[in-house]
DNA sequence: AATGAATGAGTATTCATTCAT
DNA sequence: CATGAATGAATACTCATTCAT
């Protein structure tokens, strides 16, 4: 089971190519048989299996990734009251573009570990920016933590709508614009 | 292959055990095997398929009777300009009931004709609540009714969070009262 | 998961053949794949399956036949002074027939409750014999039924020597006639 | 491939180190994966197939070592009429020390040709004891080398009785002494 | 000469669906 | 007309062995 930072040229280009093709493959279809990921990535099976032994291990770092990336987002805008909002749009615009991924964690053998570890991440990440848009007064203030990982999931919850409806990503904006007017009037 | 409305009685009494069965099964696990449903129900495989020649009909014929009871609703509630207030918190508590249930329209080998069909039925059973509720001014006049399916979407994509946060019905309740009342303060 | 007797002829005339094929299968290879099994009784694996739910359940039971077999012949020899030696020939006789089958008792997964559940079998079957051979004064006084249980598994180590020595049989019979002639007292 | 004698101190470290591991992992599983065998080593997997090109030739190697040790033993007890039996219960002890040892033998993809030669050394270990104690009239005069052999396997067979019936050392003791009462002539 | 990463063939098991009883 | 037995295709995962570094 090599290290996260593996030594070796061959081996940290499996580890890439694999964690792309799966994301590929996922966005499209959650359970993607392991051996066709393998395909995609150009690797045998037993290489896809020596870098993440199971199933969920791939899925979680898949998504290890991509909160990643919000964590570095959200460490560019620190004090900017506008922040809250830019994250939320890019979660928004991620999953617009990754439709589905979420699901692959719930497919998942025990997908409570790994769920709590990211929500707990995402949780982390909306943390100051949330305070900060509370104390500047552009957003509600009995909003929780809590509240925004619910938000997350509306957004998810949106984009797995029946397709032909209208384009993915009009639904997305639509769905966030929604949720930050509210549906009064 | 019975028609909805069978002759034999017992033929009648299958139909709905395998109902039953399968509603209950299916909110704990959306991947349950046909063969768990027919135990389940107390009849044989071969009497499940006559009923429901696939497993993607099964599906429909729950969701059809979960659409059917909105349709009452709707038409009880009339000239209601409170109407499209309470079938949004009608679909939200049997949502919360059922968690996963919509999981399980997901998994079906080929969704979108079933899911599309019952979207069609929704949009049908919110049209006139929509109308009347803007009419009286209660809900924002910019919504449509694909806006009101991406809501549906939402409330149930929040159902689908992660266990533990909170119980489910308070989620629901929350995530209901966030897209009412808009995230800006 | 079909009861020992199952009601329909078809499912008999499946369970008969699957274990006919597999023991003789077992004899020639202790670690032969299922599929292969499935095919030589003219079965699908998925039949096979519904019979045997895992693969030590089929080793399981046809080691319980054979145990059937000793039982029965214990049965008929109530009494017989020499009821003790002849069970040992015929140990002796199906072991050589079979052998390699206690090689495949060794490779199941979890082996010992199964194990155990047959030497308690084998140990009921030799109790009242080895008691009257004791009696009669052709068995040593001091030969207890873990002493016999030991002796078994002699015999089968004899077979299990390398092939080529000499014949099987030949092996066997001396094997039991260099112990037989240790037992008496 | 290096030869038994290397020239280089490292080399002859890892033909010893793979050894011991290899050893001390069949002893546990029969099947260990080589890739634990050189982790327990300390070596890699390359070094490994460098000393030992297949499994089968570890596996020939271990019980080479085995039979030099009888050889020695042997060799320390020239025309000694006890040899015989100091020999017997020499291989009982090691056998009951490396419980499952031979097992590993039989699981060689083809055993036959090493489980010969250790045969024939072994044949060869013991045939002046055999000699020198019918002389001494201490064994039964009609033993033959190959029923050496044969109480050779039924001794290890004992020891691949089930567990827990009673303790190791105590079944192999027992059933030498079953044996050796009957091998007097 | 040593390392450990990559390979791909092989196996147990599951499930939707059909068919004999 | 109900039953449940049979089917076979599909998939995750392992391991001995080879090869690039």
């Amino acid at each position: 089971m090599p290290n996260v930072v593996s030594q070796r040229k061959d081996a940290r280009r499996s580890r890439r190519a694999i964690l792309d093709a799966a994301r590929e493959l996922f966005a499209q279809r959650p359970d993607v048989p392991m051996v066709e990921i393998a395909r995609r990535a150009g690797v045998g099976q037993a290489t896809l299996y020596r870098h993440f032994p199971d199933r969920d291990l791939l899925v979680a770092a898949i998504f290890g990734e991509v909160v990643d990336g919000f964590e570095q987002l959200a460490a560019e805008h620190v004090d900017d009251p506008g922040a809250f909002a830019a994250l939320l749009e890019s979660v928004t615009d991620v999953h617009a573009r990754h439709v589905g991924m979420v699901e692959v964690l719930r497919r998942s053998e025990n997908p409570t570990p790994h769920v709590e570890a990211l929500a707990e991440r995402m949780r982390a990440v909306f943390a100051a920016p949330l305070r900060r848009a509370q104390t500047a007064g552009v957003v509600r203030a009995d909003l929780t933590l809590d509240d925004v990982i619910t938000v997350l999931t509306m957004i998810n919850g949106a984009l797995e709508s029946p397709a032909g409806i209208a384009s993915r990503d009009g639904v997305a904006r639509r769905a966030l614009t929604l949720l930050t007017e509210g549906l009064k009037p």
